[in-house]
DNA sequence: TCGTCCGGCGTTTTT
DNA sequence: CGCCGGACGA
């Protein structure tokens, strides 16, 4: 029997209302997730509704596992059994690998990232007239929205998104049908058609849609206030035969409209599913209250939102600091010797975040971080997957699984060298789309060539052929370490960089890759095949930490993190430096221009709602952009309530965090006594190679 | 077929 | 300022 006398009412009463549309405003720190996960425990345990018939939804794979680890301490593995916890992608994907050929597609489908799409269409923009004028990846970004909007190739020249004035709109035209016919060619999809297929292919068979909603009784869609209008025509398709559909999501936390995110989904939740009961968690267990007052005070600006007021028990005099700056440089300098104090006097540096609006303010934070010898790590950034060395090995896994994916074909087909150019390359392609073969049968039918250039085309085949059986009669893992063998990868790899170091690294990304598939097999077991394994490499998301996956959990904990606001969503930090409060920072520069600074708003109020106990934010009274200085100015966000109380600010300029001369001399030194350590150890680093 | 030089561009990015 | 991609030459 589980108890939910642990909850406060609102909790209760979420966990507690089941049958019916259902809209938790659960504010951040509000104990959202605690409250879903006793909601699932309570609806198995103590209703008796089969697990089978319950489906949660969220948008990270993190945030999925997250949950089912909760729901597993509540009820146990075995009662847990049988839950649907996903995210979005991956329940499109499971519908689609079963029933993905109701579109004409084959089971063994490629699904292609962002860098793959951009392939595509610069091979479209150059067979349409006039390329320069435009950029492909404003085009994918159409394309994107396109898809979310449900408008297929046919369908754009007539909708509401052309215009007819617009050259942009009939590039666009061509492209996107160009885009789509290859995509179909290659038998692949990428991360858009996974939700937008999985709707259409509802949406032409009523009967599945049924079925799957059948299955899954009681629905619950976590951050619902990022969903899109694909997604929720998903979930419209899911909830048809029941409508016990229960959301939760904040609409002050909405910060993705870029990817198309639609905030009208949780705002007219209501009127969507008439009927629906509204349920607003407001006590906040996380900040103290003065970070609250605070954030309560930035966010009321935003129009148009569901009124909420956080409130916490969490009492203290301390007000949230502002400190005024020189420079980037300055800033990161006073930062991290705020952070040295925290060391000297032992607290954890695992409890520190410094979040930022962009990647291009990371720079002088790493370099101050080092010299102070402060270990970090940064959240995002490049995926293990986007690795080059990781990208070959998975266009070859790829090829094998689909020989259709010409793109990872191309991309393998010369690496490492075999000889085999653009020339030889065009005319199989040509000889492909004449015949509409797939290229790698056309390269095997040989009837491009002449005799003396095919023995290098014939290796090539041969091997892509030979592996498929390797990988049927082998594990993952070892049909990995073979392929790497046979093509001498290791030998290419130290052949392409002319330093140790490097090559060495490189060298280390592929043994970490032959190790991911070792753990991936002893995870799933007989579920360890190529086609889970590449699934699970292109679905996973970014947010481990980069270079990081050898070391000790407990190594990694004791370490500042350093990330973007929109990667800090969920998480929470004793403290947090949020900095660059500035103009054209927070709120971004385009986000003025397009007019969207509510959404900045919001992801200001995010980066204030992350801190526990101390808050510091910070902005620079000059900034070098692209090379020259630039004067600054304070964030509308918090000028526009400067003098309210709200925060302490303190003018930290010229070493202002400072008492005496002496000290300032002395920290200058130790400044520069850190820096010449660096570039001694630089020095050192060349001497390896 | 590969390397080098020049020009343009520069936000966030759960999958 | 620094990176990436395209063009062009050896």
């Amino acid at each position: 029997m589980i108890t939910l006398s642990g909850l406060n009412d609102k909790q209760r009463e979420a966990a507690d209302t089941i049958e019916g549309p259902v809209l938790i405003l659960a504010g951040a720190g509000s104990g959202k997730t605690r409250t879903l996960t006793y909601r699932i425990a309570h609806m198995v345990d103590n209703l008796h509704i089969p697990s089978k018939n319950i489906l949660a939804v969220s948008f990270t794979n993190k945030a999925a596992k997250e949950m089912k680890e909760r729901v597993h301490g509540l009820l146990g593995r075995s009662r847990s059994k049988g839950l649907t916890l996903a995210t979005f992608h991956s329940l499109g994907l499971r519908i689609l690998k079963k029933e993905i050929e109701h579109l004409g597609y084959h089971k063994n489908f490629s699904i292609y990232d962002t860098n793959d799409q951009l392939a595509i269409l610069r091979e479209g923009l150059k067979r349409y007239h006039d390329e320069k004028s435009f950029k492909r990846e404003q085009i994918q970004t159409i394309i994107g929205k396109l898809k979310n909007a449900g408008i297929t190739p046919d369908e754009y020249a007539d909708s509401e998104f052309f215009d007819d004035e617009d050259p942009y709109c009939h590039a666009t035209n061509y492209l996107y049908d160009y885009y789509q016919d290859k995509l179909k060619f290659y038998n692949a999809i990428d991360f858009d058609d996974i939700l937008l297929l999985t709707v259409r292919l509802f949406d032409k068979k009523p009967e599945l849609a049924q079925s799957y909603s059948e299955k899954f009784k009681y629905i619950m869609i976590d951050e619902y206030q990022d969903t899109n209008s694909l997604q929720f025509d998903l979930i419209v398709h899911l909830t048809k035969m029941h409508n016990n559909l229960c959301v939760v999501g904040d609409d002050d936390q909405a910060i993705y409209s870029f990817r198309g995110a639609d905030i009208t989904n949780i705002l007219s939740f209501e009127s969507h599913f008439p009927g629906a009961k509204v349920v607003k968690l407001e006590q906040n267990y996380r900040s103290v209250s003065p970070i609250l007052e605070l954030a309560n005070e930035v966010i009321k600006e935003n129009k148009n939102r569901r009124e909420k007021t956080l409130w916490s028990n969490k009492k203290t005099d301390k007000k949230p600091l502002l400190w005024k700056m020189a420079d980037s440089d300055h800033e990161a300098q006073v930062v991290v010797e705020d952070i040295v104090q925290h060391q000297r006097k032992g607290k954890h540096l695992g409890d520190i975040a410094i979040l930022y609006r962009s990647n291009t303010q990371i720079l002088p934070f790493e370099e101050q971080l080092r010299i102070s010898q402060i270990p970090y790590t940064i959240i995002g950034g490049q995926k293990f997957y986007e690795k080059k060395e990781v990208k070959d090995l998975i266009a070859y896994l790829s090829v094998i699984k689909n020989k259709a994916d010409q793109l990872s074909l191309r991309r393998i087909l010369n690496v490492p060298n075999r000889g085999i150019g653009m020339k030889t390359l065009e005319k199989f392609i040509e000889e492909s789309e004449d015949t509409e073969v797939d290229l790698f049968s056309a390269m095997k039918n040989n009837s491009a060539l002449a005799e003396s250039r095919q023995g290098k085309i014939d290796v090539f085949t041969t091997l892509i052929t030979k592996f498929i059986d390797v990988f049927n009669e082998n594990t993952l893992s070892e049909g990995i370490s073979k392929l790497v063998e046979d093509i001498k990868y290791i030998e290419y790899i130290d052949k392409q960089y002319d330093s140790v170091k490097q090559a060495e690294r490189r060298r280390n990304d592929i043994f970490q890759f032959i190790d991911s598939a070792k753990r991936f097999e002893e995870f799933f077991k007989d579920g360890a095949t190529l086609t889970n394994f590449l699934e699970k490499l292109l679905l996973q998301d970014s947010q481990d930490p980069r270079d990081k996956e050898d070391e000790d959990d407990d190594v990694r904990t004791n370490e500042v993190t350093l990330m973007t606001l929109h990667s800090s969503k969920g998480l929470e930090f004793d403290t947090v430096y949020l900095v660059g409060l500035e103009e054209e920072l927070l709120p971004h520069k385009r986000s003025l221009q397009e007019g969207n600074v509510a959404e900045e708003r919001r992801l200001c109020y995010v980066g204030i709602t992350r801190a526990q106990r101390k808050l510091v934010m910070t902005y620079c009274k000059e900034r070098k952009i692209y090379g020259n200085n630039v004067t600054r100015h304070k964030s509308r966000f918090i000028n526009d309530l400067d003098k309210s109380g709200f925060f302490v600010e303190q003018d930290r300029e010229s070493f202002g965090h400072l008492g005496s001369e002496e000290e300032i001399k002395e920290y200058k030194s130790n400044f520069f006594s850190g820096l010449m350590g660096l570039l001694n150890e630089d020095a050192q680093d060349k001497e390896e190679d």
